[in-house]
RNA sequence: GCCUCAGUAGCUCAGCUGGAUAGAGCACCGGACUUCUAAUCCGAUGGUCGCAGGUUCGAAUCCUGCCUGGGGCGCCA
């Protein structure tokens, strides 16, 4: 008995209660969900599907309540419907019912937790992005972490998802970098605009390395420009790499260029005639759809602007099929999102197959100060700085455990313990743990058997524990559906505290000089379950799932 | 000025697609190790959910206004 399919019988039993009082059954909701009570007197599950649906049905909250725990309680594996307060309907579940599902979980061992909330969903999911100028920061590093839990999330959930990156590999920002690059192989000072720090000094060497004879070539500045470019980003996508955040394209903005389709999208917008020219310059209508103020396409110096690149992407990315174009941005570019989304509607598409999500900032503290530690980035965190701070696996799980909508103090100090009060510690510790008692239980050759009583598991430790293992596949869809990956987070801190209050009250194995029992079998089933769903949970957040601690 | 995010326990934050006495970790206080790693567990203390209205049988959650703090409002990229 999973929440899912008893809310399908509360749906059920409703819709029956609905005829047997001769109610409009038009006033159901297609899909109902039964929640976790936090007190206990409130039985396993809760309904307030009377309370949603008596009005609008014209009748008595308790009385259909009423009616709908008669048909409940005939179902097979509800051991008791209650009716408290003003209609909720408190619903028991009977052990066996409920202990079965360590069974099915520890048979979809890897699957289990994937759903069909997103089946179809063809999407890009648009994160990082940083220019290739220089290290990825720490803003990125929070998108980066964040971006890849989201995709793995929204595949678990069905979606057919591409991870993409868009390098910024055209424009005045490269001949800036190609610039600085050139002076400083130059030994001469940084130009205006110019980027400097450590990372530039080694590139510079780098491309002397690669083309020694670069500085003597006919245009220093373009194989400065080309061999720079082209090592910046091998480092980003190395230090994305051992990040574990996997990018399946790397789209580049000058391939685009190249292959005339800024031109392509801006001929498409003036043929919908959302395009005109003034002062020289020619615009896209974005007021049209929203926005604040038209936008520059081409400035009267002749050249495309940066927003008729996104216009080209934009047409780029749908031209390649994708129906739902996802993109994570910070909190700096959330003036952006009136603009982009204009560029959706001009091109005739509905709203909502453009998604923007915008996330806050993050900083980084020790001691409660903050701090700047990059050796390589002038005064910037990069992702590496953090990372040699605490560690991919703290990084990540500090990142990916807080909404994107909160700005981010990550205090160094808190994400280095080993302890309690160090959530990602905590939670790899459940899980080693569970590691520990299977490997006991092999050591000493007891077996658990094909199968196991499944109404043995009826301790309260053990009854808890099992209604947090049978609710992840729900986590793990609304994470994906409200593109809120610190959901599985926050979720594995909990099953993770179900499993060591488990652990604590609840002897697995037999003792030495015990004979194995049931309940000890039964019992090992519960922690291979809590093994599995664990690492699923962890492995959702890119962080490790360590078998010994 | 406009847009946007946040404001919940001393601290860091969940909860926000309306539901039952508002939760967790840390800190503080008091307990549990002949343990399956105590890197754990149990208990106690602690909150006018920024403020004021409104909608509702019911609001931390939805609406309006205000206050405080972060970010943003280029023919830059």
């Amino acid at each position: 008995m999973t929440p899912e399919t008893l809310a399908e019988k509360v749906l059920s039993a409703t819709r029956d209660a609905f005829e047997a009082l001769g109610l409009d059954a038009a006033v159901l909701p297609a899909q109902t969900a039964v929640e976790r009570p936090r007190d206990p007197k409130h039985g396993d599950y809760a309904s307030n599907i009377a309370l949603q649906t008596a009005k609008k049905a014209g009748t008595n909250p308790r009385a259909l309540a009423e009616k709908i725990a008669g048909n409940l309680a005939a179902v097979d594996g509800v051991a008791k419907v209650d009716i408290a307060g003003p209609g909720f309907l408190n619903i028991t579940v009977d052990a066996a019912a409920a202990g079965g599902i360590a069974g099915k979980i520890v048979a979809a061992g890897d699957a289990y937790g994937t759903n069909n909330s997103m089946e179809g969903v063809y999407a890009n999911l648009e994160f990082v992005s940083a220019n290739p100028t220089g290290p990825i920061h720490a803003g990125g590093t929070r998108w980066a972490a964040m971006g890849d839990a989201l995709a793995r999330v929204m595949r678990a959930s069905g979606a057919k998802l591409t991870a993409e990156y868009y390098v910024n590999d055209a424009g005045a920002q490269i001949d800036h970098f190609a610039a600085s690059l050139l002076a400083r192989a130059k030994d001469e000072p940084t130009p205006e605009n110019g980027y400097v720090g450590a990372y530039i000094d080694e590139i510079a060497a780098d491309v002397l390395e690669a083309r020694p004879d670069a500085l003597d070539a006919a245009e220093p500045l373009e194989v400065f420009r080309t061999v720079g470019l082209d090592l910046m980003l091998k480092d980003i996508q190395t230090t994305l790499a051992d990040f574990g955040t996997h990018f399946d394209v790397f789209f580049s903005e000058k391939g685009m260029h190249d292959r005339g389709e800024v031109e392509t999208a801006v001929q498409r917008l003036t043929d919908l005639g959302h395009v005109y020219e003034a002062d020289g310059a020619t615009w896209l209508r974005t007021t049209t759809f929203g926005d604040d103020k038209d936008r520059v396409l081409k400035n009267s110096k002749g050249g495309w602007t940066y927003f008729a690149s996104d216009c080209a992407y934009y047409l780029d990315k749908r031209e390649r099929g994708f129906e739902k174009l996802v993109f994570m941005l910070g909190a700096d570019h959330h003036g952006y999102v009136g603009r982009m989304q204009a560029i959706s509607r001009a091109f005739g598409d509905e709203p909502g197959t453009m998604e923007i999500l915008i996330g806050q900032f993050v900083n980084l503290l020790r001691g409660g100060e903050p701090i700047r530690l990059s050796k390589r980035a002038g005064n910037i965190i990069t992702l590496n700085d953090v990372v040699e701070a605490v560690g991919v696996d703290a990084a990540r799980y500090a990142l990916t455990r807080y909404s994107a909508d909160s700005t981010i103090d990550l205090d160094i100090d808190l994400w280095t313990r080993h302890g309690n009060e160090n959530p990602v510690y905590y939670v790899q510790y459940a899980h080693s743990r569970t590691h520990g008692v299977l490997r006991n239980a092999a050591d000493r050759a007891v077996d658990r058997g094909d199968s196991y009583d499944a109404a043995l598991l009826s301790h309260p430790r053990e009854s808890d524990l099992l209604k947090a293992l049978a609710e992840f596949p729900a986590v793990v869809a609304s994470a994906a559906e409200l593109r809120e990956p610190h959901r599985v987070a926050r979720y594995a801190e909990e099953l993770a505290a179900a499993y060591h209050r488990f652990q604590h009250d609840c002897r697995v194995l037999p003792f030495p000089d015990e004979e194995t029992t049931d309940v000890n079998r039964a019992r090992l089933w519960l922690v291979d379950a809590t093994r599995v769903v664990l690492a699923n949970a962890l492995g959702l957040l890119g962080v490790s799932a360590p078998e010994r601690m």
